[in-house]
DNA sequence: GTGGTCTAGACCACC
DNA sequence: GTGGTCTAGACCACC
């Protein structure tokens, strides 16, 4: 899978990173179990410094999202606990997104098309 | 309308005021054309720095949620332009919202239902 | 509150900084809302590197012992959540000290002399 | 007894044979005088290197659980000095994990009832 | 070879 | 002035 990094963005690097590591666990591009690069060969490969994709696997290994070990490397979780809940701070996200929606006048109805959209990706 | 600010939250305080009067347009609370308070006005009830306020506020016009004269103050738009398309960064945001509902198991028409819920409200 | 670190020991100074400071909190040295020395402050006293000082914030943060702000600095969080339950993995560490205090002799009232010690200080 | 092996844990896996064998040995699953595996044997069953099985048997014999003779391998001590004393290592997370049930609302009486049954077991 | 820790030093966002 | 991010580079524990 590949990571790509915007360097403009505001968003910091090691939450891009990890932001784009759930979006392939969710859409399969990351299987169970898979393994990640390794630190430094992600680091390269994006040609930022190993610490800050460190601190993205201490990220996604502290959301549960994979394990890290120091024989082999990291993984993605085999199986992930179905809480069946989104995140206080997801739910505050969705509620803005969805005002922002209503006011440039998207109706539930379109707004739920483009969920339904998302959720197939 | 009463803006709260989170002081331990990770959000900046310009970027909650923000937030806090978008949602206030979408959901009816700030009407059309209605003045918000000025910037000392709110930075002395909310207990924080003018500057802070201030670039709420310069954000909320970039993004065309108000209109600011020298004069009168700062006003909620009178009409908005029904772009019917979400802001990228928002796109980009839902999305992310979207794959961690999957990961951690909630279906395609939960997570309908819960958008339905936040619509009305 | 003094913070003293042993530079030979195998836990991290992160860690150890962490542990200190809960130990404070708890035992009273530290009071709710008390602010906390800065991240450089604290880093210049120990004699180490502030990257270190800001990783034991941010566990402490994760862990909802502390909240951070970039105005105000670090504080002891005012109310704490009482989950009345212990995490999993000091459970599991508890039942291995039991285990080594029956081996050594330790019988179950001596051990729980030894707590109702610990509990007071 | 089986001893299992958690691949995902942050515990170094010469550690969780330590802990396992100790608890073990607390609980009476292995008798004073009782023969351990075999290095090889062990590390085939449990899958992994020996050099990790012969550090877990070398943190044991050196904090007096276990002795080795080079005929006939390692056992579980026959008897045990009844030091009465907990090692410094274990006071110090004793007290740890008893700061951080304090925190979590957990009375001493509740916690001594916890030790109470962790005891028994 | 792997992730984890730590340093010395820089720069940034927020207020 | 504050915490947060990032770099370049080192060393360590585990296996």
């Amino acid at each position: 899978m590949v990571i790509s990094i915007d360097e403009t963005a505001e968003v910091p690097i090691y939450q891009q990173i990890r932001n784009q590591i759930v979006l392939g666990i969710s859409d399969g591009r990351l299987k169970p179990g898979e393994q990640l690069p390794t630190v430094r060969a992600l680091a390269g490969e994006i040609g930022i410094n190993s610490m800050t994709v460190n601190k993205a696997y201490a990220l996604l290994k502290q959301e549960g999202y994979i394990y890290t070990d120091r024989r082999n490397g990291a993984h993605v979780r085999n199986e992930f606990t179905e809480t069946k809940e989104l995140q206080e701070k997801s739910k505050i996200i969705l509620q803005q997104v969805i005002s922002e929606a209503k006011i440039c006048g998207i109706t539930q109805e379109e707004f739920l098309a483009l969920c339904r959209n998302m959720y197939k990706g």
